[in-house]
DNA sequence: ACAGAAGGGCTTTTT
DNA sequence: GCCCTTCTGT
């Protein structure tokens, strides 16, 4: 092996054939071709469960073993970092450590990677920070405010969402003031917050997540020469979800996969390897793309035999996953997006248990329902962790957590709030920005009072005009905090808490950020402050942070060289989807967008009606019933064994109770694939042909059904049991030392009476099995469930 | 400067 | 129903 020339450029790799067959085991012919077909660009159009990862990790495995690539010249992008890892992992499998030097990672990951080597060519420097959704509306709020836009009617939300859709297309703030209307004040306003945005983001040296992409592309486009060096480097492209990539993102690609330019790469470089464009291999089925809200264009996948005028498309069509029935009703039901290209998926598993369907009489009720059938499929042998609940929002976990918390059921929510979310854990980060990229001034201002040092708004101000007036940073003003005039206590406050900052920042590039952060933690008072505090919920507050501090010795052990900045960007860059962990036992929560990419034996598919799934808010949206169309099917066909489709009929929101409908959606799928536990009255007089409501009854007894004859439904089917006589509260209850056994007879607000017929665990985890006279068998975490011994 | 109370607005999905 | 902003009194 010749010597590396170039840092990022490894030598053209010998090509001397050799592809092992075994890569090739267990594969239709379909997929074979996929693994095997060598040519600029190649276009898999991958049907749900058609095991497009093994495709993929065989056909990176094979370019590696053939030696027609080092692993250094393969770029693989993935949706998210958790699916990054898992193909990291699978290809390591195949091939052993050469998976190390592939370049397996985000769309976001890999810009951050290209742009810490490259922020100083274009005016930023490697320690940028990286704002988050959050970061960039606190920022757009303040130039708001400061420019009174809040008059003219602009929110946050607006100006951010417009923003974010700009970037998406790569418009920048000159590029869109062109095409403005000048005539229009709202326009010119909006303009001016553009372009305040993105001055104030250059000045605090840092991106938005959109950024990430799109000054990627600036930076390729503005410097051919660094563009060709990656051009060189990266020989194979594969993406995978490339329906889900926006025009940033397609953008980039095609930047990559540009011809090298001989004249723009390093004197060493000229003559050396191959100036081809790079291979592209995309993977995609335009039936899953459901991120269009976010700027995801269809039309790259759609168009790509149009864009890449050579290349070769191959359909996988066969469903390794899910039953024939669970395929029947996913096909029916994209069937009724009519701008498709037609595609079945199939299989040859079998047509398995028909799906299940129920409805609640309220979101409570139902999630009774899926506790219910939770518990019975574990009786059948499905583990916890091989299950999943599904929602379009994630106000809608409130009720099945309350639920699942009192039938002491295992769980864990994906995404939702987050810990790094809590004001505690982005104080804590905020102290870590600010010494790693001391320019930033959203950070020093979060931790400037906090805790209290008596620096309040007025005190800030002065501050950050002294620097506008100086030009220097804010917190080059807080060094000057003397020469303000400010009251003594503020001033020492302030130089104190500079003097700190300025200590641990010497130390940034080399300790650990463990070390960084205790020692702020420490110089701060923050700890401190939040254990004094008389405030009960501070107790819980300090011990997230020292969770905090925890997770950096973690970050620390996995990577023994990892810098402060390397931490920040990982933190920076999870997602819900990421901590996902297989090996906890526990039953998987998580809404409809999280749920892409991942399969479970058995679904709950929860609040399918109307206004929720389709979503009220898509309703004005071009495309969207389609694409909530898409999001249904995507959630179908997660499913291997067992699918369970559930709505209520009255669901709280806002915090009242609102008359919910069922989904159009449910109408399209054949009758003959559910199995309904409680039908929807709505769907039997709407679509005549599923069967009649059971039991069908005027009883008068739940207050659900008045509900509906006020607004003029046809009367719910009325289920004996589980009729909520008190609503569920989010109050934590606690029934102290209650002890039960075997044999006790209880009473519960909402089953009635019953007989305890086993009790398990210990201490706050202990649950009681208990046979109900009318409700059927339940488990119950004692503590809480709300019970009391006969 | 700050604590606590009262009032308004809002929630689709996320890298 | 909750969170965030604003107002009031110290």
């Amino acid at each position: 092996m010749s010597t590396v020339l170039h840092p990022l450029i490894p030598d053209e790799p010998p090509r001397d054939g050799g592809f092992n067959d075994a890569l090739l085991d267990g594969l239709n012919p379909r997929q074979r071709e996929a693994v095997e077909y060598r040519g600029s660009a190649l276009l898999i159009i991958a049907g749900a469960g058609s095991g497009k990862t093994s495709v993929l990790t065989r056909r990176i495995a094979g370019l590696l073993q053939s030696r027609e690539a080092w692993p250094s010249q393969i770029l693989a992008i993935t949706f998210t970092n958790k699916a990054a890892a898992e193909m990291r992992e699978r290809v390591g499998a195949l091939v052993g450590q050469q998976a190390e030097g592939m370049w397996i990672s985000t769309f976001h990951s890999a810009c951050v990677r290209i742009l810490r080597r490259e922020a100083e060519n274009f005016g930023f420097t490697k320690s940028f920070t990286i704002y988050d959704s959050a970061d960039s509306r606190a920022l757009i709020k303040r130039i708001i405010k400061e420019l009174d836009a809040d008059t003219f009617g602009f929110t946050v939300s607006q100006a951010s969402g417009k923003i974010s859709k700009l970037k998406n297309e790569l418009m920048d703030v000159e590029s869109y003031a062109r095409g403005a209307n000048f005539n229009d004040p709202n326009e010119v306003m909006f303009l001016e917050i553009f372009r305040r945005y993105t001055q104030e983001l250059a000045r605090a040296n840092a991106f938005d997540f959109d950024d990430l992409i799109g000054q990627t592309v600036y930076l390729f486009r503005a410097f051919p020469q660094v563009a060709a060096l990656y051009q060189r480097r990266f020989r194979h492209l594969l993406v995978d979800e490339y329906q889900d990539t926006n025009h940033a993102q397609y953008a980039l690609i095609r930047e990559l996969t540009k011809p090298v330019k001989q004249g723009d790469l390093p004197l060493d470089l000229q003559g050396k390897g191959s100036l081809e464009p790079a291979s592209l291999t995309v993977v995609g089925d335009s039936d899953q793309s459901i991120y269009a809200f976010r700027g995801a264009d269809i039309r790259n996948i759609v168009e790509f035999e149009r864009d890449f005028p050579r290349s070769k498309t191959i359909l996988l069509e066969q469903n390794y996953r899910s039953t024939q029935n669970i395929l029947d009703a996913a096909n029916a039901v994209i069937s009724n997006n009519f701008d498709r290209k037609d595609k079945k998926l199939f299989t040859t598993i079998g047509a398995g248990e028909k799906i299940t369907g129920f409805t609640g009489y309220s979101g409570h009720d139902e999630a009774q329902f899926v506790a219910d059938e939770i518990t019975k499929l574990r009786d059948e042998g499905i583990a916890y962790k091989d299950i999943a609940v599904f929602y379009r929002t994630n106000a809608q976990t409130r009720a099945l957590e309350e639920i699942f918390i009192r039938s002491a059921l295992p769980y864990r929510v994906l995404g939702g709030t987050k810990f790094y979310e809590r004001a505690e854990i982005k104080d804590a980060m905020a102290y870590l920005i600010t010494v790693a990229n001391p320019a930033d001034p959203l950070a020093l201002r979060r931790i400037m009072n906090t805790p209290k040092r008596g620096i309040g708004p007025a005190t800030e101000t002065a501050l950050q005009s002294w620097a506008d007036d100086h030009d220097v940073s804010l917190r080059e003003a807080m060094r000057h905090a003397d020469e303000l005039g400010l009251g003594p206590k503020v001033t020492g406050a302030i130089l104190g808490l500079t003097a700190a900052l300025d200590e641990v920042q010497l130390t940034v590039d080399t300790a650990k950020p463990s070390d960084i952060l205790a020692e702020l933690l420490k110089k701060s008072g923050y700890v401190e402050a939040l254990r004094a505090s008389r405030d009960p919920q501070d107790e819980a507050r300090a011990e997230n942070v020292e969770e905090l501090l925890a997770v950096t010795k973690e970050f620390s052990k996995n990577n023994p060289e990892g810098t402060l900045l390397d931490f920040l960007t990982e933190v920076s860059l999870v997602a819900a989807a990421d901590d996902l962990d297989d090996t906890s036992g526990t039953v998987s929560l998580m809404t409809l967008h999280t749920a892409k990419g991942l399969e479970y034996e058995a679904v709950f598919l929860t609040g399918v009606e109307e206004d929720l799934l389709p979503h009220r808010m898509s309703a004005n949206e071009p495309g969207g019933p389609a694409e909530e169309r898409r999001l249904f099917y995507v959630g179908i066909t997660r499913a291997r064994q067992r699918l369970y489709l559930s709505l209520a009929m009255t669901r709280a929101q806002f915090g009242d109770v609102n008359v919910a409908m069922p989904s159009r959606y449910l109408q399209e799928i054949p009758a003959d694939l559910i199995d309904w536990k409680q039908s929807p009255g709505m769907a039997n007089s709407r679509g005549g042909t599923q069967p009649r409501a059971l039991n069908a009854r005027r009883d008068g007894s739940s207050w659900g059904t008045s509900l509906r004859e006020a607004a003029g439904l046809p009367p719910a089917p009325v289920r004996e049991k589980t009729v909520w006589a008190s609503e569920v509260t989010g109050k934590v209850r606690d029934n102290g030392d209650l002890t039960l056994a075997a044999g006790d007879r209880i009473r519960h607000t909402d089953f009635g009476e019953g007989r305890v017929m086993e009790v398990t665990g210990e201490g706050a985890k202990r649950v009681a099995a208990v046979q109900f006279d009318t409700a059927g068998r339940k488990r119950l975490l004692i503590k809480i469930a709300p019970i009391e011994k006969l």
